[in-house]
DNA sequence: GCAAATTTGTTCGTATGTATT
DNA sequence: CAATACATACGAACAAATTTG
């Protein structure tokens, strides 16, 4: 029942480093001072920096030393605004996934961050899997993908891949093959064009580990540490007496930089009273 | 810039599962197959297949060998459900958090799961940091905590911790210090003791590694791999002109088998229409 | 029930490469 | 260029878990 030696080593450094003994930013001792503090081979002690490492606790870069990571302000998202059944035209408007200009990331501004975007790459391809799926349609149809890189304060802050069936663009939608952003969105474009009004959404949201494309834009380790939170939205319009997917978002951000958030009925401003952020 | 051994070997056998060479739930070659396979120590394809362990794809066990891990169909759990302005009471009802008893997850039933939950552990303690930022009290103060465990299917499912400012049993809340379920919930137990009433609440969602603790409970490997999705609900009533938070609960789920869901207007049901499940 | 064979887990030692100062 | 510190790779030995005869 003893547990093994990298494993109490790195028990120890996480309780010291959670204590605050060791504090955020600094240095932690080199592999060859802990080997002799511990009284262990240096193979050892470095599989219990490992441990911590693909914890997020610590980052390890050569030539300098491994430090205990700091924790950045997250960015913070909010997802479901509160609805607005007055507003003309589509019925709900939400805070991601509408809007492809700023608009889509204004909440980002407000807490003095500075968003920006790459235009859009916009391919036509056969449907994968599980969009098929959720646009209702068949497998091997070919659909229309646009994908957004985004930015805030210069860093990578997220993807976003948009699917809408190919047959759009042949009833006149033309402009969702151009990679141009769509002026107040492509839902109003489709609206405008094709008359597609979106009554709602349903965004499911879940954490996985990054594909190694996502791995690469986020900068996340490419060492299967830490992993993305992905929210894919559904977007659904009145048809033929029931409802009828016309577009799927999803929407991909790193976990460790990103914090959701949902308001359901009164709440103060955001600023006001901080989110929670679970330690 | 070539790509040290490991990773090489990693790529090709994640290649080869991704490509269902090596079909879910199959056992990968030994480790002394590999090492001939590949012509490196056994050291080396170890650690490839560490990289491979620790972003999910695989699973070793001592014995036995290394298997393809098998994806299980995630538990589904609608977060803001429709707001409910024509109840009478509490303003808004929310899917997660506002029950005590099995309400809370009716909607696992639905999806033919059986939860289950251990009765809430309860303690009166030093305000953790956050949650007093939270609860807007000072650092120091007392706060009762309510932990449920949650089961479903037998499995562990999630760990949700409820705060409440100790002052509230003093007014008479005293119930809250009970290790009893609260009939109707915590939420309804205060507007009838108390006459606090909910009139909104706000979710942060965020993933991170797992504590000890939670990482012990969930059943997640130790070693780092993986995280959990937590979700931090702040429940607001009105009060003195302004909004008062006056409860917090913290949800506490393995990320690699939830799916969160919110709907936001007219949506399908979730079993006409599945979740989007980004693979 | 027990012993042997198989397979992964842990620990050590050593050597060399690479990034940073 | 030299010193420092982490990264990669190899070889070896023993421990622990599991299956099989």
């Amino acid at each position: 029942m003893t547990e093994p030696m990298y494993r109490q080593i790195a028990d120890d450094l996480r309780a010291q480093i959670e204590s605050g003994a060791i504090a955020q930013g600094a240095k932690l001792p080199t592999e060859s001072e802990l080997r002799v503090g511990y009284g262990a081979a240096r193979n050892t002690v470095r599989e219990a920096v490992k441990l911590l490492s693909s914890r997020g606790l610590v980052e390890s870069r050569p030539g300098l030393g491994t430090f205990v990571t700091r924790s950045a302000r997250p960015f913070v998202t909010t997802l479901a605004a509160a609805p607005l059944p007055e507003a003309g035209g589509a019925a709900y408007a939400g805070a991601l996934g509408d809007s492809e200009g700023t608009e889509a990331v204004a909440g980002l501004n407000e807490q003095g961050r500075t968003p920006s975007a790459s235009g859009p790459l916009v391919t036509v391809q056969t449907t994968p899997d599980d969009v098929a799926v959720w646009l209702g349609i068949s497998p091997g149809t070919q659909v229309v993908s646009r994908r957004w890189e985004w930015f805030a304060d210069g860093r990578p802050w997220s993807l976003r891949t948009s699917y809408y069936p190919f047959e759009f663009v042949a009833s006149g939608a033309t402009d969702l093959v151009r990679a141009e952003g769509l002026p107040g969105g492509s839902v109003a474009y489709l609206e405008r064009r094709l008359g597609l009004v979106q009554v709602g959404y349903r965004e499911s949201i879940l954490a996985r580990p990054p594909a190694s494309d996502e791995a690469k834009f986020l900068e996340l380790p490419d060492d299967g540490r830490g992993c993305v939170v992905t929210v894919a939205r559904a977007s659904y319009r009145q048809g033929e007496g029931r409802l009828i997917p016309f577009r799927v978002t999803v929407t991909v951000l790193p976990a460790d930089r990103i914090v959701l958030v949902i308001n359901s009925g009164e709440v103060p401003d955001l600023a006001d009273h901080t989110a929670p952020e679970v330690a």
